[in-house]
DNA sequence: ACAAGACTAACAAACGTTCAGTCGGTAAAA
DNA sequence: TTTTACCGACTGAACGTTTGTTAGTCTTGT
């Protein structure tokens, strides 16, 4: 099993490590199977030993849930020097096409598909566990502000309609929210056919 | 706690109760709070009881998803006998906005919250569970088919462009999906802004 | 009397958690 | 320079609880 890193740089002491176990355990267990002793036997530790570095299962799970939603939203949100329109449409190009045949501007990676999976099943644990939901919630509402200021961008500038921005936004953000969740949960589809339809929704109803 | 039904008419035998109370038990504690203990509490019964009804702990499970899965598919699909673009706009009415000041031509009553939380559950159990996968894929497969039939009836009614039929349902169902996530594991928030933009995408580039 | 359906009781395994103890290394005291 | 104390990191064993599951028994309606 082939499982990319939860951190940048490869993890430095042995909290990070254990996140990174976390992180793999999740990937092939599920949610429901992620336990102590996996997690331990993953970094070659003794179940106690994580009793060391992280007070109980909900401290250790709090950080991990903020380090994947931290490293999701760093995913989500870039800033770019470039022309609005050019700047939206890097964007889908980056979170919906599999092939690297960029031709963006800034080099913006895609989430890898664990990283997705394992964004999908926190997101579920939102349904029915509140302290989640706020952090999901939060999340979302950058995205969207994120995105309504590039629209905003675009107004200003003249290149796009005098649409609602926040409208549009929230529009963008559940699209490829359902995007994530086709890719994580489905099997493995293509997504050019929707990155098609969205950018004919941007030609004909948002651009000038 | 208010919890519909995940029956139609009221569970009748105690196979049904089971699925009923293992309904309620995800809703309040997730996928992995949801054991045969509080299965059983739930229905009023020793847990040992479960194992008359059900060979295993899999098996019940299988019968519950096979269940949300169906309840869910029908509400999904549904065959009116309106013109495609009335349909489509049913359609995209009953799942995305929440009053029921609907206007539309057949009564289509859109999946409840407790329902699309336990769906969004499920989903999230495929980013590891070949067997979930499958069913999701399915379930996927067949929205895309019944959106694209409509889609070609359209065409060929000469009320929509030449567009194809594929590509626009995949961007459709993605986009329902999408919303799901959305109400399911976020705030509640409403779905207006996301169901607007979805009508100016059909308006400008799919009808004539 | 018979079978359907629910019960009690017990099982091994896995769960999260605690705690006393061990080991290597570093810093202070002799 | 040797001894002593300390400390961070980890181990091993045990705890009480909950998990899924089985076996056997009792109750109830036919």
């Amino acid at each position: 099993m082939v499982s990319d890193d939860l951190f940048a740089d490869p993890p430095e002491d042995t909290q990070e490590e254990i996140l990174q176990a976390a992180f793999e355990v999740l990937q092939e267990q599920g949610y429901s199977g992620l336990s102590i002793q996996r997690i331990a036997n993953k970094v070659g530790l003794q179940k106690a030993s994580i009793y060391y570095h992280y007070p109980d299962k909900d401290d250790l799970l709090l950080s991990f849930v903020d380090h994947i939603l931290d490293r999701m939203e760093s995913d989500l949100i870039r800033t770019a020097d470039v022309s609005p329109k050019r700047q939206l449409e890097d964007i889908l190009d980056s979170l919906l096409l599999d092939d690297r045949a960029s031709t963006s501007a800034v080099e913006i990676s895609p989430p890898s598909d664990n990283l997705l999976k394992v964004f999908i099943q926190i997101r579920a644990q939102a349904t029915h566990n509140s302290d989640y939901q706020d952090r999901i919630a939060a999340i979302d509402e950058r995205h969207e502000e994120h995105l309504a200021a590039i629209i905003q961008r675009g107004i200003d500038a003249g290149e796009f309609r005098d649409v609602n921005p926040n409208q549009v936004a929230t529009a963008l953000s559940t699209f490829i929210l359902g995007s994530f969740s086709r890719r994580a949960t489905g099997t493995p589809v293509s997504l050019e056919p929707v990155h098609k339809s969205m950018c004919s929704y941007l030609e004909n109803s948002v651009y000038i």
